[in-house]
DNA sequence: AAAATACTTGTAACCGGTTACATCAATCTG
DNA sequence: CAGATTGATGTAACCGGTTACAAGTATTTT
């Protein structure tokens, strides 16, 4: 009747279990966090009483006294895109593999925000955490890291530093095979609809498909390689542009899946057929390129492999561990479907 | 030199700004939660000092003695998927505009995950809840209820108790609204592929579906309602099976995205025209909707409005006011695309 | 058998805040 | 002007854990 294994009021105590058990605080926090030094008899009674009153510990209490929240940050632009989700989950999963809890921080892109928000979670919210594509220059991470924080950044906006741990896509890699994909297929004039230049991605990618024309023989010709935003709209634009040029490119790369898209949407606005007078190839390998007709040649980032990489080299990183290697880039894969074919003969 | 303004070793405590302002932690604390009480000049001073050393209240310490964590709990199946994610953003938002975090639990559709998951959030780690598409039983979310934790449903999986909270869009007059929009194009032999008929959300739709055929003076035919997955690989099969039957409908109202996108390849496959051929609607409104080709005519959902909702009831609850309505439907919207059209006269 | 050692266990301080209550000065009341 | 009232501030207990250190018991060593 007056059990209080479920009645719910409050929740039971160390000391509470404690008492019921007929030990010390001591002992059942020793038992809690499964350190040596107690009799396994003690143990296992310990054991049974939590078990009885379904006790888990205060986890706010736990973080103040002993210095670790159980909490990770994630920071990210936006959760709506799938681009960074597919990051998320893979984090999350590692997370929760070791019991830990990730605190979501969007920043919808605001610096400010995103200055502000780092300050909290390191102020005692989180152990650590996750920066996704961050607006953080270099110097404030560097100096964020002199303060002891730890933290890994996935897919970075700029060059870091040696000493700050990272986590990309092998962009370059992924850039040139698509190139050479496209150089296979007897591509010649092959015009790029990039990210921003300001985003290492982008720049990355830019040296990828360089390389690859070099190594065929082929200068790149800048009237066909035009900046645009990663949207859909901004590639339309950036579409009609090549498209309407004097000599039109026979193949597009978009440098991520919206870009393809958006070429993709100019193309058939103009009758143009898609492989057979125009190839396209995307970068991300994202949900809509497979739901795309055609469906959509593009370059495979192993998105939630980067957020199970970031975790885990964020908790060695915690965990005082010295890393070998503290930039890691993951390789891509080329995955072809139907917007590419041989170039027209004619 | 000695400045410890910023060097980062240890954070500022309480007890070194009360010190370093000349008062005690008592008025630190008032200063610091803009309790009333403390004279303009010593707030003044108390600020300055704040300020100066960069001070921000350790957030574990603050839960312990408070009571609160500021944090929040978000419980979804998977955070890859748009749908849920459209909602996260909108959570996240209105959280962020209250000074709280959110700390995401995604399930991967695994209720024992859940049950534990759900166990550690209410024990001191968070305030309260939201929890999407739960698979809790009625029951099971009652017993929560009554534990004194405070929780709001979005999109409740099954028919909910009066007095569990909860927000969800307005299924059935969506439905209606989709079906007399194939109704007032002509359509008289109008197909559903379904989501799974345990879920609520599925059988409300099916209720305005019925609804709309009814008002039009049909009945509907169990041989073109076929239950599905809400995915497109099932939705495929599904569509096979309509556009095989002797008498194939001449709409199809997917009730999902995903549902009619399976009907649009599959109408393509067999070289079928949408809408010329097949009237095709859907429902969510999702990015892709309007990526297909012809872009899909959907009821939109106000996901992000249901996350920002749901918040906002949240809070209301933790604050223990009493709530007048605690099940709140939100209205949909038809958005006609290209992929319904007037039924052809032959 | 006495001394040294290894195991168990308990006591109490501490983490950094919040808050009830006490205190004291200044202002108001009759 | 004494007494009541108001406002500002300080003291100390408390939230629920962790952990250094002390203490007590059993086992091993010489």
């Amino acid at each position: 009747m007056s059990g209080n294994g479920g009645n719910g009021k409050t929740r039971a105590t160390i000391r509470e279990i404690a008492s019921a058990a007929g030990v010390s605080i001591a002992t059942v926090s020793r038992v809690l966090n499964e350190q040596p030094g107690v009799a396994p008899e003690t143990r296992g009674n310990v054991l049974r009483v939590m078990r009885d009153q379904g006790y888990s510990a205060n986890r706010s209490a736990r973080a103040l006294s002993g210095g670790r929240t159980g909490l990770v940050g994630v920071m990210l632009p936006l959760v709506e895109a799938a681009y960074f989700t597919s990051i998320l989950g893979g984090a999350s999963e590692a997370l929760y593999e070791q019991d830990m809890r990730m605190v979501l921080c969007p920043t919808l892109h605001h610096h400010e925000r995103e200055v502000t928000l780092l300050d909290r979670l390191m102020h005692g919210t989180t152990d650590g955490a996750v920066l996704i594509l961050p607006e953080e220059s270099n110097d404030e991470l560097k100096m964020l890291r002199r303060k002891g924080y730890a933290f890994v950044i996935v897919d970075p906006r700029v060059p870091l530093d040696e000493g700050i741990p990272a986590v990309s896509a092998a962009n370059a890699s992924g850039a040139r095979e698509a190139t050479e994909h496209l150089l296979a297929l007897g591509h010649r004039r092959i015009g790029a609809i990039t990210g921003p230049h300001a985003y290492l991605a982008s720049s990355e990618r830019l040296n990828g498909y360089h390389g690859a024309l070099a190594a065929a023989g082929l200068l790149p010709d800048p009237s066909i390689v035009l900046e645009s935003t990663f949207n859909i709209e901004g590639a339309e634009k950036a579409a009609v542009r090549l498209l309407d040029s004097a000599d039109p490119p026979t193949a597009i790369f978009g440098f991520n899946d919206n870009s393809a898209i958006g070429a993709l949407r100019v193309a058939r606005a103009r009758g143009l057929r898609v492989p057979e007078d125009l190839s396209i190839v995307g970068f991300d390998d994202s949900e809509l390129s497979a739901i795309v007709t055609p469906a959509l040649t593009t370059v495979r980032q192993p998105l939630a492999e980067m957020g199970r990489m970031a975790v885990s080299l964020l908790l060695r990183l915690m965990d005082q561990q010295r890393l070998e290697a503290l930039h890691i880039e993951l390789k891509t894969r080329l995955i072809v479907r139907d917007s590419t074919a041989r170039v027209r003969s004619g």
